[in-house]
RNA sequence: GCGCCAGUAGCUCAGUGGAUAGAGUGCUUGCCUCCGGAGCAAGAUGUCACAGGUUCAAAUCCUGUCUGGCGCGCCA
């Protein structure tokens, strides 16, 4: 840090932090009340940082905000990293003062390094649960978004210095797996199951549903097997876990390539032995009634008006069993601040139902957060493995990683030809991984191979080329992430100033990323500062400029690589040094 | 029928009650003697679904309508 010119509260040196906190005195200063304090950043258009609005004044003092603006800013005195401020119309603009500005930017990602834009480590543990695959069944692109936007979010709080788990829900119980056993039983080939599990599980899981439509005593067949396998029963029991074992291996290989990873795995299955606990304390509460067999908890007296279904006419469990009997152990376990659930919106119900219970059971409802998404659907409709309207990931995977190979032979890519396929499966898989935090969750996709494995624009390999490019330079101009904060002085072009503004706002962008469980907010914050280094790239140019234009360029280029890489890594996009 | 989500440029989408509503893509046009052109620059394109209301101020909040997606008892 630079002789601590700044005045700093926190131990952060985050520079937006401190320019607001030097606005807000000197707005303090000038005789703002702490409730009338609001400062927020004016649109593009205008040349400012930080804007203060008059309007709420103007009413209460019944004078024209333009006159308050105006004396507002006659009150209050230069500060160090900002200018003397100006009254533009309503408002009390707010403006930086470069260098300084600059310098601390600058300084702050030297000090902090790897860890800019993160927090001090904390001593919450935050749960997140994604990805929750079934057993039996190959991965979708269905499966996609819960996956990486979990992973994400777990890298996400890990960053911001949480203690952060991650566990993966496997759909390893329930009805399907009686129908499995059933049809394993009727129809299965050993030899097809060795050699290919997933496959072969699915061909007589669709046989199945085929044949059933046939003869309906299938169902029911189904059912018992289900609960013969919840009952402990020997040889449903074997063949469950060979079903189990087989397809966690197949899924492990897709987990490595995407660079997924998971704390725990405990599927459904894991808390078998854990509901009654849950089901006696309901009972024990009075929550629960019986109601045509089954057993359910009405929650219409709570402004839900369907019931969660605790248990079913035959005595089974039901999902929404098994993730009560989960959340209440996890809360013993890990005593977490905070548990994610990242699972489509369209069992927004199910959350808000499932969470509702816990509540009565007493607990704290905040802990619980339903991280929903909106559907990938396939141009023809909604996707279905039955139907067999599906992409597979894993040959979204291999698409990918071909289309990145292709384009990297016609660049003429120089490497070894092993060193040519990791490089296209780290920019095919990247991209894959791009498309779906760039955007926020919410929206529902319409899968389209082109604008899934974009190459342009705002995408993933924009960023790496980006990066690339940086690498590049340093590389050439022999530079280890040297970061000389006193290049502030001669970093004075448009281009340079735009490019440190941007690295400087990453901060607060990872922290709104983390309130909102949004990645999207870490990508654009990235898209924005390889933006603006393409742009700085084109005008100024680095090596080739004459001292002290060239160290200056360098300790940006340098930075710049830092703070890219920070985000890169948050993201899980792969960092090439060349493609 | 009820509930939730969405409707902003041709397409995919940003947008904190405040200033001239922004990106990407697509389209038109420039830019490789220069650190890698998967790039940069410029241009055209808007009834913010519609109708009311609240407010000094509405794409943003409220109500209603229309359109689309999802959900609503023994699947997860």
């Amino acid at each position: 840090m630079s002789k601590g010119r700044t005045p700093m509260t926190s131990n952060s040196c985050y520079p937006l932090d401190a320019l607001r906190e030097e606005v807000s005195a000197q707005l303090r200063a000038a005789g703002i009340k702490e409730e009338d304090l609001r400062i927020e950043y004016p649109p593009p258009g205008i040349d400012a940082a930080l804007a203060f609005p008059c309007f709420r004044l103007s009413q209460k003092e019944k004078k024209a905000p333009a006159l308050i603006a105006q004396e507002i800013a006659e009150k209050i005195k230069i500060g160090v990293l900002g200018l003397l401020p100006v009254a533009q119309g309503p408002y009390v603009n707010f403006s930086i003062n470069p260098e300084p500005y600059d310098r601390l930017t600058l300084a702050c990602i030297d000090e902090k390094g790897a860890h800019y834009g993160g927090e001090e480590k904390n001593e919450k543990t935050i749960i997140i649960e994604y990805s929750s695959p079934n057993i039996a069944k190959p991965m979708s692109v269905g499966h996609l978004r819960t996956t990486i936007i979990g992973q994400v979010l777990k890298q996400l709080f890990r960053f911001l210095g949480y203690r952060a788990i991650g566990i993966n829900h496997l759909g390893d119980w329930g009805t399907q797996f009686g129908k499995l056993i059933v049809a394993f039983r009727k129809w299965g080939d050993e030899e097809r199951l060795q050699e290919a599990p997933i496959n072969e599980l699915l061909r007589i899981y669709v046989l199945f549903h085929q044949e059933a439509e046939k003869d309906p005593s299938l169902e029911e067949e189904g059912r018992k097997a289900f609960n013969d396998l919840e009952k402990g029963d020997a040889g449903a029991q074997k063949l469950w876990e060979r079903f189990r074992n087989l397809t966690l291996d197949e899924i492990d290989r897709i987990y490595q390539a995407m660079g997924v990873d998971f704390e725990h795995v405990t599927g459904e299955s894991f808390y078998e032995d854990k509901m009654q606990k849950v089901i006696d304390a309901i009972q024990a509460k009075g929550l629960s009634e019986e109601s045509e067999g089954a057993q359910i908890v009405p929650l219409k007296e709570h402004g839900i008006k369907q019931p969660l279904l605790l248990k079913k006419r035959d005595g089974s469990s039901l999902y929404a069993t098994r993730d009560l009997a989960a959340a209440v152990y996890r809360v013993e376990t890990f005593h977490p601040a905070k548990i994610l659930y990242v699972v489509g919106s369209e069992q927004k119900l199910h959350f808000q139902q499932f969470f509702k219970v816990l509540e009565l059971l007493g607990y704290d409802p905040g802990l619980f957060v339903h991280v929903d998404f909106g559907l990938v659907n396939l141009p023809e409709g909604k996707m279905s493995t039955r139907e067999g309207r599906v992409i597979f990931l894993e040959s979204l995977i291999d698409e990918a990683t071909t289309r990145a190979k292709q384009r990297l032979v016609e660049r003429e890519f120089q490497g070894t030809p092993e060193e040519l396929d990791q490089l296209a499966r780290m920019v095919g898989i990247s991209a894959i991984k791009y498309r779906d935090i760039y955007q926020p969750r919410n929206r529902s996709i319409t899968f389209d191979w082109d604008e899934m494995l974009s190459t342009e624009g705002n995408s993933s390999v924009y960023i790496q080329y980006a990066l690339v490019r940086m690498k590049g330079i340093l590389r050439k101009g022999e530079v280890e992430a040297f970061i000389d904060p006193e290049a502030a002085k001669i970093l004075v072009s448009p281009q340079e100033i735009a490019l440190i503004r941007e690295l400087s706002r990453f901060p607060e962008k990872v922290r709104l990323a983390a309130k909102e469980y949004e990645p999207f907010h870490v990508a654009d914050s990235v898209y924005e500062i390889c933006q603006a280094f393409s742009r700085f790239y084109k005008e100024n140019p680095v090596l080739i400029a004459s001292e002290p234009q060239r160290s200056a360029r360098l300790t940006l280029v340098s930075a710049t690589a830092r703070v890219l890489e920070n985000g890169m890594d948050i993201l899980g996009i792969a960092k090439p040094e060349k493609m």
